[in-house]
DNA sequence: CATTCTCCTTGACGACTGTCAAGTTTTGGC
DNA sequence: GCCAAAACTTGACAGTCGTCAAGGAGAATG
């Protein structure tokens, strides 16, 4: 059972690639492992690596959102993929290597997943309901990316080496619910009432309760924060 | 440095004693160590078995606090306390007995923290004030403790063990927050607008922001949290 | 005083961890 | 088809972990 939740998860990251390297190979700065420094100078060999190294954060991230970071190891990691675990010293440096490696790579989705949805919205009605809808399909479709999350968050508390990566995600996602309100208070012609950090704060807030308790096996999780967002949402303006 | 950090907390953690025990020993669960099942007859060997279990759940919490659940050792944890590592299975069957037991002895302070406020404020705005002084308080004297317990709930959503215990403190929390919703509301004559839970939600992800901020150096992390407590309370009531 | 039980220390066990060196297989350029 | 570099496997390392058994110190009990 759980090894075919695994499986749909794993298809599920499968799907998006390929994506850019562009993305984050420019922003690289952790030490390279063992591979000879000057790289070939083919385009595919070249390629290759970075996919490798993708796709080794993509067997990282679904089992990490299965375990938990602290109860996941580098061989576990191996061994939901189809390499040996000394294949990972090969492609990443250290283990922070490659954690580090993974949130940056699950960060490029994190914050455009409302996007789309403010881009064509017309009604603030509309907008509401597939803003609310979306937010019920992430919480019981990625779950396990979004305990991920919050379990690195969570660590950031003692690991100084994620302090960084941390904020910077909780900035992007800052941004991200403040272009929700900003654009929702452009279509009913209200006011945003509070600052992007207070916004960002109460609604992660209210997200966090709700996977907490879908994790836990609260079967009404989704419909409580179907009604819970409703009833935050128009508290988040005031009349302009 | 960190040394003397260490010794504040454990003094401080030190003075709050002695608790009696009949406030988590009567709800005692968990399975009991290698001790004689049939417990000396003699009233102050049983205190002592008590005593050192507390004593060795506030080491425990102690370095929790500093070092997080994941990074915490259990000879680790002996080091920080005055006795050897083998101790601990002398006064806990496993790890994750002590563990509890230390959550178990953290809930008795986290959900009455101001009930001597509520018990005592007549005026609406005197309560808010002391009400957020108090918050900052305990965000900057108490912060090891309280990521300790962010740690632990996030932890949960991996770890079933924890789950039960840590939808126990939620509710323990939730209801405190609605107790200060309500004295407030019965001290200004307006309505509490949410239901306890979505109350309770939001004020958390806004403590949590806080304490992270906090936790990663922000020196105005407690500043904000007051401007963003203020801005936050008066939305959470509409009139009567 | 002798015995028993409590309390605690010591040392060891098997398992697991991140890391890495050595060796094997595969690949791509000539 | 050869050969060097890349890609990957294997096995081992030093360390840490939770757990527990053996035994000693010391107080309580008879």
């Amino acid at each position: 059972m759980a090894e075919i939740l695994w499986t749909i998860v794993k298809i599920g990251y499968a799907a998006r690639l390929p994506l850019p390297r562009s993305l984050w190979g420019v922003t690289e700065t952790s030490s390279q492992p063992r591979r000879a420094k000057p790289r070939p100078a083919k385009r595919s060999r070249e390629d290759k690596y970075d996919e490798r190294r993708t796709q080794l954060a993509e067997s990282a991230l679904a089992t990490l959102g299965e375990r938990g970071y602290a109860r996941t190891s580098l061989r576990e990691i191996a061994q939901n993929s189809e390499f040996s675990h000394g294949v990972v010293h090969y492609y990443f440096a250290s283990k922070a290597d490659l954690i580090l490696h993974c949130v940056r790579y699950y960060k490029i989705d994190c914050a455009t997943r409302y996007d789309e949805i403010i881009a064509t919205a017309t009604d603030p009605e509309e907008f509401a309901n597939r803003f609310v809808e979306r937010l019920l399909g992430t919480l019981r479709q990625d779950a396990s990316m979004h305990r991920l999350w919050y379990d690195l968050r969570g660590q950031s508390m003692f690991d100084q080496e994620f302090a960084d990566q941390v904020e910077e995600i909780d900035r992007l996602l800052e941004d991200m619910i403040w272009r929700i309100v900003t654009k929702f208070a452009e279509l009913s012609g209200l006011q945003p009432a509070f600052s992007p950090a207070l916004s960002y704060a109460m609604f992660d807030g209210v997200f966090f309760k709700a996977l907490l308790a879908h994790v836990h096996g609260d079967e009404l999780a989704p419909d409580r924060l179907r009604e819970e967002a409703f009833a935050l949402l128009p508290s988040l303006f005031r009349d302009a």
